[in-house]
DNA sequence: TAGATTGTTAATCGATTAACAATC
DNA sequence: TAGATTGTTAATCGATTAACAATC
């Protein structure tokens, strides 16, 4: 993958999963090559755009035969970084922690969540799915001592920022932030990705509302 | 709220959420008035940017004053549609449904999830935190007695698609979709809004390995 | 009134679309 | 080779930013 280092553009980086996704599926179809014409048409956007997206990082198509579906999707798994593993912890053994233990599709796309962290003593030493809870007590040494790169927060969004403050001195290199308020640290290397899942449902609400196709 | 029936972008749609959020914590800290450069300055937009966007909807300010956050707080809880009430249901009474039904800041905008389905009988009688799980055999019958309008799917993709047809035929206005493929239904004055929770995961892995300032 | 800040028009910037020579 | 389809440049469209008269 050749990353020409100019600027993405938020638009692209948003239709990048798209992509990943909707060529596995092709790939699970059988399908080998596709032009950006159908590629575009099956995904709602235009022969060009698919193209333009794609030169961005290098352009991985080939005159009069279109992209071979197979390689472009490892191109799209790289470009994405998830051709690599990536080491993960929950924090919040609740239902949305449990959940996301539990949801088969990260793994495939190399996020393995190795453990859970809890301050509840009740959960403490148990396991959901084989996941073990330890104690928040160890969360530093744990994810020093194992290579976490990602940490999920699955907790309140009082207890969000405290424990967003500790991770600032850790090693990790992006937070995945559940809780309902947009995370802030201090430390400027760490990643935030903040899931704002009522934003998404009162996204709904106002298209419920003002019904425009898209 | 003057809606001038216009064309609204998918970014001043994706922008509404987050000033009803801001809003509300600024309404908490007992800000009374805020300008258009104060608020954008605080959510990481121009001055500009949030006039033009309000004035998609009528303008809500007043000049030498700027904007009253408790009306403006109204208003855009009004253009979202969530100063209505809505009853939704969850189907799939897993992890991630359970998740839903206590997560306490859907039912503060408006969303009532009133009762959960699901297809395993162990399950159906028994509820979570009060809200009963059904079985799917009463899926319709329930949607029509009870005036459900919005349905949250929490179960597999391979589940999704059937159930999105079963749905089609009834009143329900709006699906919220978490199954990993995007859903499309027959009927179209349903809307949909598909979550995809391994795309926010995919982009956080982007950025982690091409690292932008955002 | 003077100062502040809006609503709105105009200018700019950037993303999308169109066009086409290059080439498989 | 002829046909297809890319990569890439140019044109267009739309969103963001700037400017400023209106007005509280």
């Amino acid at each position: 993958m050749v990353n020409r280092s100019e600027y993405i553009s938020d638009a692209v980086i948003r239709r990048l999963p798209r992509y990943y996704r909707h060529l596995g599926e092709l790939m699970n179809q059988g399908i080998t090559r596709i032009s950006s014409g159908e590629l575009g048409a099956q995904m709602g956007l235009t022969a060009s755009q698919v193209r333009q997206d794609f030169n961005h990082f290098g352009g991985f198509g080939q005159q009069g035969y279109g992209y071979n579906v197979k390689d472009l999707y490892k191109e799209v798994a790289s470009i994405l970084g998830i051709d690599q593993m990536h080491k993960a912890v929950i924090i919040g053994a609740g239902h949305l922690g449990a959940a996301l233990v539990k949801y088969p599709n990260f793994i495939k796309r190399g996020f393995d969540f190795v453990a859970l962290f809890d301050v509840n003593p009740d959960l403490i030493g148990t396991d959901i799915g084989g996941v073990p809870i330890y104690s928040m007590d160890t969360l530093e040494e744990y994810i020093e001592a194992n290579n976490i790169d990602i940490v999920v927060l699955t907790i309140p969004k009082v207890e969000a920022s405290l424990v967003g403050e500790r991770l600032s001195s850790t090693s990790i290199r992006g937070i995945w932030n559940f809780a309902s308020r947009d995370l802030k640290i201090s430390n400027p290397n760490i990643i935030i990705e903040n899931v704002q899942l009522s934003d998404s449902l009162m996204r709904l609400s106002y298209r419920m509302h003002n019904d425009q196709r898209d």
